[in-house]
DNA sequence: TTAGATGAGTTTCATTATGAAACTCATTGC
DNA sequence: GCAATGAGTTTCATAATGAAACTCATCTAA
């Protein structure tokens, strides 16, 4: 396809995300990391994804200081792919779209994976609020945009 | 490119969600339709996307339920495309991503759209949390996974 | 009423991204 | 030393994309 029109300096900050993660591997390959996985092969066999491109879309999320390198243990040339901060500041992300896939995407009464607290065992939830605290939805909410400049 | 692999029936709601709404265009002609834009046009000249791409991917959005189609006010043929409440329930994806942006794609100072509060100008935020409130982060959380059946 | 404008698509065509499978190396296991 | 494994890269066919041209129907102005 003709290089799409980069969104990189857009002044919206969704559409710099999506521009970054937006593709159709690179979050599933987060979620992955989220899971805790760290190799190559790891990542291949449970996405399903052609090497080629698991190799580039790596490449591109270390680039892009979302995932990082560091030898693997057995010194070989293996890597293992970590979450950088930057790529661990993406579980809010992650969290929402389980959300809204569990609300809309399965039957009711489905099996799925549940996000739990790690000690206490509770569902874990998100919620849009103001800076005080109160929750809000997308009609109490509104884009302030950045006048053109020009 | 060979067709890809589907999600749908993937247990982790996350991979539905991305099966649905993974692609490169559709999260961007949501952000627009929250933004309140509901014609061809509009999400044509705003997006700078291929005209049959837009079609192809509004058809999509509109067979998966997120947005829908009402004949526009002068009687012709002309339609809007309106979030359906499904859609409207991804206002925390996309105000998770645009959370992400605003942390780690702006450099210091550089201006940017701000999601505010309609009634006070506050701004918005989003917070994961367990059921009974306390907020958590990634290493706080595990997946639970569903057992394989079979 | 008739000749443009628009709006909303569809078709066509060239280009790029993707997936699958084969291939390459280095390391590990035996 | 030799096969097996891990981590990629290369090659090739094919599908998705983008751009531009084309199609209709409706709206507008004269």
């Amino acid at each position: 396809m003709v290089k799409r029109r980069s969104l990189v300096s857009d002044y919206c900050p969704s559409a710099r995300a999506l521009d970054a993660i937006g593709d159709w591997w690179s979050l599933l390959i987060v979620r992955d990391a989220f899971d805790g996985m760290t190799r190559f092969s790891e990542f291949q066999k449970s996405l399903g994804i052609a090497r080629n491109i698991l190799s580039e879309r790596l490449r591109t999320l270390t680039a892009r200081g979302i995932l990082e390198t560091v030898p693997a243990a057995a010194g070989g040339i293996r890597l293992e792919y970590r979450l950088t901060a930057k790529g661990r500041d993406l579980f809010p992300v992650m969290v929402a779209l389980r959300q809204w896939g569990e609300q809309h995407l399965f039957a009711p009464g489905e099996r799925h994976s549940s996000l739990i607290e790690r000690d206490s065992g509770r569902k874990v939830t998100l919620t849009v609020q103001t800076e005080d605290g109160r929750p809000i939805d997308a009609d109490g909410a509104m884009i302030l945009k950045v006048p053109e400049t020009g």
